[in-house]
DNA sequence: CTGAAAGCGCTTACAG
DNA sequence: CTGAAAGCGCTTACAG
């Protein structure tokens, strides 16, 4: 490997003046032109090491996923990819599986490789959150989850439980199961369900009953089905579009009929729900986009600029086929 | 931020001291202690630009996808991250969207933050590609794709296509249109389809007519259009699940009937094509597996341990109901 | 515009 | 087991 000295050498300069170059520093047309042959010549590539030990600061950013299969993750993560690149940084990932304990460890983990900002879906924020992001003193957005302290770039959960409550009340359903996830999860959890209620809040011959599901599939399809074992509602409304699918996935085994006997709506309009059959109503969410924001703004965060607490990236009711007059 | 010297003076030892208890040379249980109290107390944290400027390694490994937004890169990329967690390694991870010029353009760059190795799907490899890898002299393991000179983990894409072929014609379909994809990606556009043809060898009332569609699904629905009305085939056989939901999607439109006017099959095992109606016939890779496999044998290659040079992970057909009698 | 020198925070032989 | 010293490959004031 070459390093910053051959460089120099064989160009009859300073190291000084090779760095001044690699920098756009104030270089003579001559030097600039002698140093760019040899450097090509060479094939020389700057040692990042020293130059962030010197410069103190790299082109990293950390991004903490929970999961990696998610359709609204891989969206996201689309979305944080195309700003990252045109402003030249590199995506250093973790995975934390859905587990607090990994989402703490990678926060250390990339304390300790001086990346220069976090991305981070989160699930829930924690008092160890905070502190381990306050420790390591690296600017944060969080995506998908709101905070009284960090910044962040949510969806209009809110927003997206009221409008499809209101298309379900306007559908004519009063016999509703609300199939959510764990309020752990303010966003997904918490506020859909509250947006959902509020719709039905000047309404009262209509029953709302709560279930609750894992975010897999699979644990969708389990929740479905002790569900309707339970109750007979005119419609399943879904916390997410993957539930959704789950309870697709129920009601077929179980020769009910969609959306004839049973309706059923989702969040998210994920790919694959225009092409299920009978098509998906759910209400679509800007991940790309909200994945651009959230990168955006954090380069002007690693830039000492002032951004907005909360940015909020809406959302629009899709109508299709999954819900019927009741 | 505290430095190694910090903790030196404070523990009141030498800091090579502190720096072999680090890196777990021989300390004794005393001085130990007190480092280790020290540490602790102060919050320390090693820089990782000074250990691996002076180490010249670093626990970070390049992965190069073509997509994001793909059931099996998610699948594969679950795999990378499980065994590359255990072993300590980061993941820096790019998006090539599909372009030889961004792969390339990641090879350096992963090349300047100094990856100890590369995990790499690329759709095809080119002497470009090789240049860039010998120069920068990092261990490779190619994933999903053959390579002469490079190591690689692939599917037995062959295998799978005479094992669909098999099934096809054993279903009497004689009439048969193949969608598949550019013959630029040697795994999916030739040893696919060359194992379909293979299970034909010995038949001659056949009539296998080939199409081709991008890898997204629009792209799909428009081929299966463009396709659909030139011919009136008894089955499409595309060479991924996506593009059979293309074809799904573009059959439905035209609402012909699947199975029963038109068969389809997929190459992939897409989660979704289990909840599709009809069901997808379809045959599965073991993406989690060659992703832990593609990271255990890159670890080994950078340990300097020798390795096949080609993995071949298996398939299996999976028989549902999107293929109907003839 | 250019160069000599100091230093970023570690690790690693080398002595003791 | 421990410490002093050199050095990894850069960048950055500081002179000139």
């Amino acid at each position: 490997m070459k390093t910053i000295i051959d460089i120099a050498q064989a160009a009859g300069v300073a190291k000084s003046t090779v760095s001044r170059y690699l920098n756009g520093g104030s270089v003579s047309d001559e030097t600039k032109e002698k140093i760019e042959r040899i450097i090509k010549q060479y094939n020389y590539v700057p040692n990042t090491f020293a130059r962030s030990l010197k410069a103190k600061k790299t082109s990293i950013i950390g991004i903490i996923v929970p999961r990696l299969d998610s359709f609204a993750v891989s969206q996201m993560l689309i979305g944080i990819d195309d700003t990252l690149r045109q402003e030249q940084y590199q995506m250093l990932l973790a995975n934390a599986n859905q587990e607090t304990a990994r989402e703490i460890e990678a926060i250390y983990e990339f304390s300790r490789q001086k990346i220069s900002g976090l991305l981070f879906m989160a699930i829930k924020i924690t008092d160890e959150h905070r502190q381990a992001i306050a420790q390591c003193k690296i600017p944060v957005v969080l995506i998908g989850q709101d905070d009284a302290l960090l910044h962040s770039v949510i969806h209009d959960d809110r927003q997206a439980g009221y409008l499809l409550g209101k298309y379900v009340l306007s559908k004519g359903h009063r016999q509703i199961a609300y199939l959510g996830v764990t309020e752990q999860d303010d966003a997904v959890g918490i506020q859909r369900k509250l947006g959902f209620q509020q719709a039905f809040a000047d309404t009262t011959d209509h029953d709302i009953r709560y279930y609750e599901s894992g975010f897999r599939m699979d644990q969708a399809v389990v929740a479905a089905h002790h569900l309707l074992d339970q109750w007979t509602p005119s419609i399943v409304v879904a916390a997410t579009d993957n539930i959704a699918i789950g309870v697709f996935k129920a009601a077929l085994s179980r020769q009910i009929d969609i959306p004839t006997t049973l309706s059923i709506t989702g969040f998210g309009d994920y790919d694959i729900t225009e092409i299920m059959h009978p098509a998906l109503t759910t209400v679509k969410f800007h991940y790309k986009e909200a994945g651009q924001l959230a990168a955006t703004n954090l380069i002007q965060l690693i830039h000492g600029q002032t951004v907005a607490k909360t940015t909020i990236s809406n959302c629009e009711l899709i109508v299709r086929e999954s819900v019927d007059n009741r």
